[in-house]
RNA sequence: GCCCAGGUAGCUCAGUUGGUAGAGCAUGCGACUGAAAAUCGCAGUGUCGGUGGUUCAAAUCCGCCCCUGGGCA
């Protein structure tokens, strides 16, 4: 493929398109680095079922951001951003091509677009919110939140808990409206017209079929052992890691509330699932990539 | 062969005293600013097993037939 010489490739792509592949390719061909962009690669107890570059693949081209940390940790958009800015950075001075790939849609966006600068949330404040919103009747958080913050109140359904827990925090933690503090404009650290931007596309009865061989391939692989691990560490519900594809249910059958076929099959669907949300976000947000 | 329980959306099932059906899941589409592999919104579809009958009107009541599961022989 003919690609003019820029310093940084953005390469998104639903999961299993064969997005590393081609990174590493690119990679060895130009001298770049690979650097994830994908929120679940970044968790080093999980490699397996996350799909990251096997050693072999680490060894044959520098890669970065994959599994640095910590699965008790729970990474976020915000952490992902500094800790890119920190290697292009790096990447720079020593003159490569930085290779950026993943599926992370917002990610990517926040990459491009930057971030507004919403001051941090205590953790105190954090946690109080998202317990109660563990335990609120339905309704409950969009009824406090349209006392607190009607703007995020009218913007928000009233079951998206998440997002009605975030709106509640940073209304709480900084006395202004979620929707003031994204309206200031963020800082974009890599520009969508300086870089290659690339996205990998496939049928999306191709895209089944590889998901479902590649978790098949993972099992093999030692997903299984993989999750016991995990589950060892006893972490909560709500950390992001325990949100991976895949792990709730090899989790439930670890502990004979599925069996193995119904566990591997329901890691199917919900990647499958998640195929379908990443092509809404690739149709809306990428749609002026150039397709590989 | 007899008795019992079932046959309703792709799947699991709900359908009060008869008024041509509905939830969850799946599927499709969409949203997306510090949990994003997350979280959420919207939208299909049905010869109600078949066939006769009763009735103004049958998923619903009656007859016969077919199929599935269980029990008895």
């Amino acid at each position: 493929m003919a690609l003019k010489s820029k310093a940084t490739v953005l390469l998104a792509g639903p999961t299993a398109s064969g997005k590393s592949a081609l990174a590493l390719q690119l990679a060895r061909t130009r001298g770049g680095i690979v650097i994830n962009a994908d929120s679940m690669q970044v968790y080093g107890e999980l490699s397996v079922l996350t799909a990251r570059p096997s050693p072999a693949d680490e060894t044959a081209a520098p890669h970065r951001l994959y599994g640095h940390v910590a699965a008790a940790e729970a990474y976020s958009v915000a952490r992902w951003l500094e800790d890119v800015a920190a290697v292009v950075a790096q990447v720079r001075e020593a003159g490569a091509v930085a290779i950026i790939v993943g599926g992370t849609g917002l990610y990517f966006k926040a990459l491009t677009e930057g971030l507004s600068a919403v001051p941090r949330v205590p953790d105190e404040v954090r946690r109080r919110w998202r317990q109660l919103a563990t335990q609120a009747p339905p309704g409950e958080l969009h009824r406090i939140l349209a006392g607190r913050d009607p703007v995020m109140a009218a913007r928000l359904a009233p079951g998206d808990t998440q997002r009605l827990t975030r709106a509640l925090e940073v209304m709480e933690a900084t006395g202004r409206s979620l929707a003031e503090w994204q309206a200031l404009p963020g800082v974009p650290l890599v520009r969508a017209e300086v870089a290659d931007c690339l996205v990998v596309r496939r049928p999306r009865s191709e895209l089944h079929d590889r998901c479902d061989r590649r978790l098949d391939a993972m099992i093999e692989a030692g997903a299984l052992d993989e999750v016991a691990r995990l589950v060892e560490l006893e972490l909560p519900d709500d950390a992001p890691v325990m949100r991976a594809l895949g792990v709730r249910p090899l989790a439930a059958h670890l502990v004979g509330r599925l069996s193995r076929d119904q566990a591997v099959a329901q890691a199917k669907l919900e990647t499958r699932q998640y195929v379908k949300r990443q092509e809404t976000w690739l149709n809306r947000n990428m749609s002026s990539w150039k397709i590989v």
